[in-house]
RNA sequence: GGGUCGUUAGCUCAGCCCGGUAGAGCAGGGGCCUUUUAAGCCCAGGGCCGCAGGUUCGAAUCCUGCACGACCCA
């Protein structure tokens, strides 16, 4: 903004279209009438939905209705002549103004007609009352600019028929421009508002289940000089004075076992993790992460622990165990499936691939039985590979449990298999939504899964995890038996929302520049 | 990375096959209208048809490349 009120659109390198200059001429317009467009304050006394209810409340109790102001958007006009109707819409929901000339003034009502338009900010004074079809309305003895709107906003019309049904015509629905603008999204599609008020009460809900289960909420490092927890590839920066190239997280596991270490027993972190890989409808090159780590338990505390915690986030957030999601009823109930890696693709693809414990061998198996598999992929990406196979088929919640050693070099061996350890992944709705581990907290074994890391990113695995001294040195001073658990916030939040893609549950998804 | 589809007015979409002056509804503008709710009626506007090439007398339309997006596959 200028120093002086006419240098603010003069001086301004806004590119505006025809519509837009009209509206500015309509602020001009009040601005020489001396009506501020932008003014400082607003005298709210009621939000809409108060104001509604303070109606109804009156009725009952049969005592004088009162006199609101209420402030909110222009979501519709309906002007005649000497009388207009309109509604304004604030976070609570939508109230109509019922404005007469008669009432309101010559002057003002003329403003009204003549320099207000739909996506204004607006704030309207008078008693309440039922025009003549029922609704409950602020009848207008005042009407104020609280903000003008230069752009308008696609604000859709609505017609609600006899049941209630409500039909929207040309809502705001071209996908790209939705999250390249998301603020205007939001602004007229109240069902993506209210995705993102689901989603945050989905995080409430589970950092009080953590918190009322006495899990301590921690930070740890998003800028790391040595990146590890995950099969993934990092985002590289830079720290110019210190001349340090640090990463940006792929997890946040090797932080927070340290804090194990360190004497605390059960720890979360709920944070953003950045993987430098491509984009889907469930992955975005930063997410949020759950992760939680408990001593003195293991894998099977740890199914216990997240069927637990889903199914009571889900009674808080949803008032129901059980989710629809595209289509699926999903039933959250503890317990949830279990069932062994091995079994599962052996039962869906017809291949053991214990049967074929190489590479090369479990290539030739997969493409005879007409599976890709690629030709540089190592024997943990194929039984990987194979598992995406099955993924879409796990709609209800399960515990896929014990992995290859090779795929999981964070994890403990199960007693008498060193080939498999203690880990599960859950899926719910086709989708991996979780992974756990009975965490390995022998030094010398995760130097010896570090060195074997080391050798599969010596043969080309981009996403092997690099040699952490610093966390092995934490190891040798002893970390207690524990169990920890990763979960995919952005997709439960998914489940939650019964969304299709992260990018509905992510406020500002990652898209490629324009131009 | 590969394939398919899409990109036309502020929004939602026709038009593209078969090349010939760019359309509708809503929104906006000018009128009429003091209980409307997709208000109604009359009038007049509004476009880099994603971008760049090519073919053609002539391209929104056909061809090629590119950008962005969606979906599917890797």
């Amino acid at each position: 903004m200028g120093l002086f009120r006419e240098h603010d659109t003069k001086e301004s390198s806004m590119e505006l279209n025809d519509l837009e200059r009209q509206r500015l001429e309509k602020l001009a317009r009040l601005r020489d009438a001396g009506i501020p467009p932008y003014p400082h304050r607003s005298q709210r006394t009621h939000t809409n939905a108060e104001a509604l209810r303070a109606y109804e409340v009156a009725e009952e109790t049969g005592s004088a209705i009162p006199d609101v102001t209420v402030a909110g958007r222009l979501v519709s006009i309906r002007a005649m002549g000497k009388i207009a109707f309109a509604h304004i819409e604030d976070a609570s929901g939508k109230i109509q103004l019922f404005i007469r000339r008669n009432e309101l003034g010559e002057e003002t009502f003329e403003h009204f007609k003549k320099s207000f338009d739909l996506g204004d900010f607006v704030e309207a004074a008078g008693p309440l009352v039922r025009t003549r079809t029922g609704e409950i309305s602020v009848q207008a003895q005042s009407l104020r600019m609280l903000a003008k709107a230069i752009t308008p906003l696609p604000i859709p019309k609505e017609y609600a028929d006899d049941a209630g049904q409500v039909t929207r015509y040309s809502a705001f629905s071209d996908v790209e421009e939705r999250f390249r603008q998301r603020y205007a999204d939001l602004a007229v599609n109240p069902d993506v508002r209210e995705v993102f008020r689901t989603r945050s009460r989905m995080i409430s809900a589970l950092r009080a289940w953590l918190d009322e289960h006495d899990y301590l909420e921690v930070e740890t490092p998003v800028l790391q000089p040595i990146y590890g927890g995950a099969a993934a590839r990092p985002f590289t920066t830079y720290h110019n004075q210190l001349k340090q190239e640090l990463y940006l997280r792929i997890s946040f596991e090797l932080y927070l076992k340290r804090l194990l270490v360190g004497m605390f027993e059960r720890v979360y972190e709920i944070g953003r993790d950045f993987r430098n890989e491509g984009v889907s409808y469930k992955h975005n090159p930063e997410f949020t992460q759950l992760e939680l780590y408990c001593a003195y338990t293991d894998l099977q505390g740890m199914m216990e622990t997240a069927e637990m915690m889903i199914a009571s986030v889900a009674e808080r957030v949803v008032g129901a165990v059980t989710l629809t999601y595209q289509g699926e009823t999903i039933d959250l109930r503890p317990p949830w499936h279990r069932v062994a890696l091995r079994d599962l693709i052996r039962e869906a693809t017809g291949i053991d691939y214990a049967a074929f414990p190489t590479a090369a061998a479990l290539r030739q198996e997969m493409r005879a039985r007409g599976y890709d598999a690629a030709s540089d992929a190592t024997w943990g990406h194929l039984v990987d590979n194979l598992l995406s196979e099955v993924e879409p088929t796990l709609i209800q919640p399960t515990f896929v449990h014990d992995y290859p050693v090779e795929i999981s070099p964070l994890a403990k061996q199960k007693p008498g298999d060193p080939t498999h350890v203690e880990r599960f992944e859950m899926f719910i709705g086709g989708m991996e939504i979780g992974n756990a581990f009975t965490e390995l907290n022998d030094p010398f074994e995760q130097e010896q899964r570090f060195i074997q890391q080391g050798r599969a990113a010596d043969a080309g695995d981009e996403e092997a995890q690099p040699m952490d001294e610093d966390y092995l040195r934490a190891l040798k001073y002893g970390m207690p038996p524990n169990g920890g658990l990763g979960i995919g916030v952005d997709r439960l939040a998914m489940l939650f929302t019964d969304r299709p893609s992260i990018r509905e549950v992510l406020l500002y998804p990652h898209l490629r520049p324009r131009e």
